[in-house]
DNA sequence: TGAATACTAGAGCGGTTACTCCAGGAAAGG
DNA sequence: CCTTTCCTGGAGTAACCGCTCTAGTATTCA
């Protein structure tokens, strides 16, 4: 869809509030009617674009399905989000959520978003916890909440300009989570 | 200052766009007439608020000056940080920042925080290299990013309705940060 | 006391914005 | 060919919001 397309690249470029319709209607190349025709509002493009990204990662997770090898999924996705994070208006649009994340329904699509990507790391933590391969000190729920604390924190720096890009700054993205999950305690101080 | 107290919560609540400055003027119950008299404008107070955080974690680097345990340092400046991200507002704010990052003077001032973060860290970072409590395969500049990286994924997800808060989440902070800088690869796969 | 200065309140203004409304195509169906 | 339904553009509107202005009140200093 155009509509939603443009108003990815406006929200990501000026953040929600400050993204008028307007703006996304002339990205898009149509008239206000037409906008408002497919979405009664402009909030309802935000949650489109949000219903898209929850459902992406549904079917990616279901794509790995019946694979033998738990860490090996867990750092197939870890890359697989840094590849979508190449996309510059990623790290925009995040940011731009995080303005309205006040809004009910926003936080209810969030919230769906969250459990989307728990529910689907959940499993492989602890098929990785059980063959050994991650530690079992922290419960699999609690590591999943940190795997997604890195990944965020990870988006959020590359909005600012310095040189912190996805493609750079993917090995060592790999390699801190797999700090994060390793068996064994950090070197004793 | 009372605006700024009253702009702060506001702007954690409502993010920038939405916090209108008569509810600031509201909640710090005073009249418009007083707020512009001390502000220029909107944008102003956030700028304030900005430099407060900046000038703070200046003044808490400039305090550490002279300690001989760099990894102690490291170490107490994650708790000092959880320890702020402990009042509620400070989560919001952040996300509030977010959506004028494009504003000119805001990137400057974030760009401003962020290199007194970076200062404050980078050499009790090569103190701890040197005196090998902290991995050498890493330049140092690199690993203070990657603790920023790591503290800021920390604060997105206090905002969120779920059980993350920061006094639950201290210690994993400080293991996973520890494990970050540790020195050893992440167990082989 | 009186004058000068600093502060405060809130009504009002100009500009902006999300959204409405309608008039006119373009398909689709017969 | 006509009719019905869908789609499209863009002018217009009502509401809102940042900020100004002015008239009034405290405070300071001599």
């Amino acid at each position: 869809m155009v509509i939603i397309d443009a108003a990815l690249t406006r929200f990501a470029e000026d953040g929600f509030d400050r993204a008028t319709t307007a703006a996304i209607c002339r990205t898009a190349r149509i008239g206000s009617g037409t906008f408002f025709h497919y979405f009664p509002t402009k909030l309802d493009v935000l949650l489109a674009i949000l219903e898209l990204g929850t459902t992406e990662t549904g079917n990616w997770f279901a794509a790995q399905r019946g694979r033998a090898d738990p860490g090996g999924v867990l750092a197939d996705y870890v890359v697989h989000a840094a590849t979508e994070f190449a996309d510059p208006r990623v790290a925009g649009f995040v940011k731009a959520v995080g303005a309205v994340m006040n809004d009910e329904q926003v936080a209810a699509a969030l919230a769906r978003d969250d459990a989307a990507l728990h529910d689907g790391l959940l499993p492989w933590v602890e098929a990785a916890q059980a063959a050994g391969e991650v530690r079992v000190d922290v419960p699999a729920a609690r590591l999943c909440a940190w795997v997604l604390v890195v990944l965020d924190g990870f988006v959020g720096r590359l909005a600012g300009e310095s040189g912190f890009t996805a493609a750079a700054e993917q090995d060592m993205l790999l390699d801190t989570v797999q700090r994060l999950l390793s068996a064994g305690s950090p070197a004793a101080r």
